[in-house]
DNA sequence: TTATGTGCAAAACATTTGCAGGAGT
DNA sequence: ACTCCTGCAAATGTTTTGCACATAA
């Protein structure tokens, strides 16, 4: 497990990133809590909210604010954009070339310094479409 | 005030569209909140929630979900992108064009049908710069 | 007049935190 | 040993909701 210098590894941080990595559904903190609580039933909510943070924070995970009210974790942190469908709430990834030069564009038309940016699509994914569903999810 | 068809025009509705059209800052459900009742005193937070849903959904406000952990509303609803300040929070405009082509490279990329993106930029504003701060906010 | 909206308080969620005991190094 | 980490439970912060009364149409 990658990890920063004085990052201990325990078996609830390898377990938490082990379960993410078999996703790619961008779980919520709870749902990684459910999933690791079947290998591991007595930990914590508060353990997974705080490993993944300090996860996020390392950089060996990605936290999405995709909307909706809860964050979610994603295994793969290469730059990638989301998608979120407006009907059954889903985030999945979306392949298509991340766009270097728009920092560039954002930085001129501000006063900020760009880190960077993130894009994030909405639209009716696939089986929505399929089903003709058309019950609204935050 | 514009609303739909069946939202009827009360004294909250109206102040509450008023005082989030004089500020630029994208305030969050408690600022209004805290703006309007300067006015209307006994004005209940749960009204303000209500209404900024309501707008929201008529689409005469912007419900922003730009990352932190509240919601931010913003009176300005032609397409625009947003700028968080990764050092004290804050949320401004950017003024640059919007990517109308953006959308159709989705579309070709998913199995969705796409009905919209958002881009937010972060990076550090020009106060913070200046300040030299590296507290970092949510 | 009557359906819709409001104030208030409580409930529902999501997330964070304090602390005493446990485990990695 | 000595930190750092964990489980548990309580606290916090945000948003939603139930209900009796008020009000716009």
């Amino acid at each position: 497990m990658e990890q920063l210098p004085n990052m201990r590894l325990t078996t609830q941080r390898q377990i938490i990133l082990e379960e993410l990595g078999k996703v790619t559904s961008h779980p919520t903190a709870n749902e990684v809590y459910d999933m690791v609580r079947k290998r591991l039933p007595r930990i914590g909510l508060g353990t997974v909210y705080r490993n993944l943070e300090l996860m996020a924070e390392s950089g060996i995970i990605l936290k999405l604010e995709v909307g909706g009210t809860q964050k979610r974790f994603d295994a793969t942190i290469d730059p990638h954009y989301h998608i979120r469908c407006n009907s059954c709430g889903k985030v999945d990834d979306i392949d298509m070339e991340v766009q270097p030069l728009i920092n560039q564009v954002a930085e001129k038309a501000s006063n900020y310094k760009i880190l960077g940016h993130h894009i994030e699509f909405h639209g009716i994914c696939q089986d929505c479409q399929e089903k003709n569903s058309d019950t609204t999810v935050n």
